[in-house]
DNA sequence: ACGAGTACCTGGCAGC
DNA sequence: TGCTGCCAGGTACTCG
């Protein structure tokens, strides 16, 4: 699922293919796909010219010259594809006679004008120990949920906050207020750390998901992961344990062992 | 304000 | 083989 390593493998592509290039035409894909059809999105990308394409957590701007910014989101399942066609297109258009298409196969996409409510990135200046520590203090919820929730934390979704915290070496069921002064420090770091690698290694192509990048390039960072989608630990070998449902109603693979 | 639960959606796969 | 039903998960929503 596209986290915020995967939309920046996509931006990287889009940027440096598409920057100054102008728009030929826009197409919305079936009426299924949308509550309502994004028309201002529609608006602001037809004959426009692309002045380039940003990212904010885990979505992805695609910014037009004097008409301000169209949004997307990936969802889970979301690609963006050069050229490839499917039966699940929920949004295209064209730079010449090359087709941009944002396949949807699961339907959790966006397409917009408006960008949510978004917390610091990790690698962001404002991001730090003392920043996370405001995030977790006095929280009864699990670390995990808290990092995951977009209004504190922009960027991790369910392997790299999987990642961070067995690099931080921190149970996901602890409640954010239980972390020691040491361990979020550590897991400050651990965000940084794991995103970041994230992006140097072109996002996670895991086994049972499918993120490639928009030429259909896979992504090397799940030959670097320790927990997320695996049976044994990557540290240690052991075992690992999963919470199931219980946090956010998601799974939560640690290892007992490494993480306290 | 907070935390827990659920709807959304469909491809993939386990189990029969 | 072919069917059923469950599971995955980011976000937005409701409820207590």
């Amino acid at each position: 699922m596209p986290e915020l390593p995967e939309v920046e493998t996509v931006r990287r592509v889009l940027h440096e293919r598409y920057r100054g290039r102008a728009i030929t035409a826009v197409a919305v894909g079936k009426p299924t796909f949308y509550r309502a059809p994004p028309l201002a999105a529609v608006r602001a990308l037809t004959g426009g010219t692309i002045a380039g394409f940003r990212r904010r957590g885990k979505y992805l701007l695609a910014d037009i010259e004097g008409r301000g910014s169209v949004v997307f989101h990936l969802g889970m399942s979301g690609r963006i594809t050069v050229g490839e066609e499917s039966p699940h297109v929920r949004f295209q258009f064209w730079v010449g006679t090359e087709a941009v298409r944002f396949h949807d196969a699961r339907r959790f996409g966006r397409v917009g004008c408006e960008l949510p409510e978004l917390g610091p990135e990790p690698m962001d200046a404002a991001f730090d120990a003392d920043y996370l520590r405001g995030v977790l203090r006095g929280r009864k919820a699990s670390v995990k949920a808290l990092i995951m929730d977009q209004k504190l934390i922009a960027g991790l979704g369910n392997i790299y906050a999987s990642e961070a915290l067995h690099l931080a070496r921190v149970r996901p069921a602890r409640a954010g207020k239980s972390l020691t002064r040491a361990e979020i420090e550590a897991l400050a770091q651990a965000c940084r750390t794991v995103l970041e690698l994230g992006v140097e290694l072109g996002g996670s192509t895991l086994d049972d998901e499918s993120f490639l990048d928009p030429l259909g390039r896979p992504g090397r960072m799940q030959k670097h992961v320790k927990v997320y989608g695996r049976e044994t630990c990557g540290t240690c070998g052991g075992p690992l344990r999963d919470t199931r449902r219980s946090i956010g109603g998601r799974s939560s693979l640690h290892c007992p062992s490494c993480q306290r």
